[in-house]
DNA sequence: CTTATATATGAATATATATTCATATATAAT
DNA sequence: ATTATATATGAATATATATTCATATATAAG
């Protein structure tokens, strides 16, 4: 055992100096993880994906992914609280639909991460 | 009470219909949103921003991130199956890179999203 | 104003995930 | 061969997260 760290790290120092972040980095990636974290859960993928295509209410949220009305309003929160997703209301129901393009781009920028592995 | 679904989703009926998606999306959707959860944690974001700037050793990642061997460890593996990072054995370190720069564009993509909301 | 509908939310529970601890493996040095 | 170094991994534990259940709120209808 011994109490790290590895001689090639200790020799080069002044490479862990270049590659450590400063605080405001640090501050941007915690957001990004959890930007990322939020999209990183199967049924709000799927909300997303709808949501994409149609602004829709939470009945039809729930219809569409086959989840009960509280799942889909809790993970409605995690998403309105991320700022992936806005709502406007129209007589009893609300409408959810994506925030920006911002979201999209980023969504489809995923999906050809993930079609780029075959 | 009510077992769901609201008038707007029984009326519009073709709407939903369109919105749902098949089997083989669904797979995809599943994909991305494993894929995400991978990015959605501070230190793996860590771990990739690190390697954005150079090719990296294990106890290199540890001094960077303030993390022990063993939690290191365990996260490169979840990289690793991802296939969002890739390894090379030099002697007895084992060297970290991103996998592609598929990997980079996705995250640079995010980083701009996170700051886009200011 | 009472009732039904649509959505939101707090608390409890169940499940997933990150980290630690102990140990294994693989290379290098002596 | 033996010992030290660098990394990997299984099991246990601690923590986070998703879902359910019960209930609250907000609008609409009668």
């Amino acid at each position: 055992m011994k109490d790290y760290i590895c001689e090639e790290a200790r020799v080069d120092k002044s490479k862990l100096e270049n590659v450590k972040c400063d605080i405001e980095t640090e501050e941007r990636l915690k957001e990004l993880a959890e930007t990322f974290k939020v999209l990183g859960d199967l049924t709000r993928v799927k909300i997303l994906y709808g949501l994409m295509k149609s602004e829709l209410c939470v009945c039809e949220i729930m219809e569409y992914t086959g989840m009960s009305q509280s799942a889909v309003s809790h993970q409605l929160r995690l998403l309105r609280t991320m700022r992936l997703v806005k709502y406007r209301r129209e007589g009893r129901s609300i409408y959810y639909s994506l925030d920006d393009e911002h979201v999209s781009v980023l969504f489809n920028q995923g999906l050809e991460h993930v079609e780029g592995r075959r």
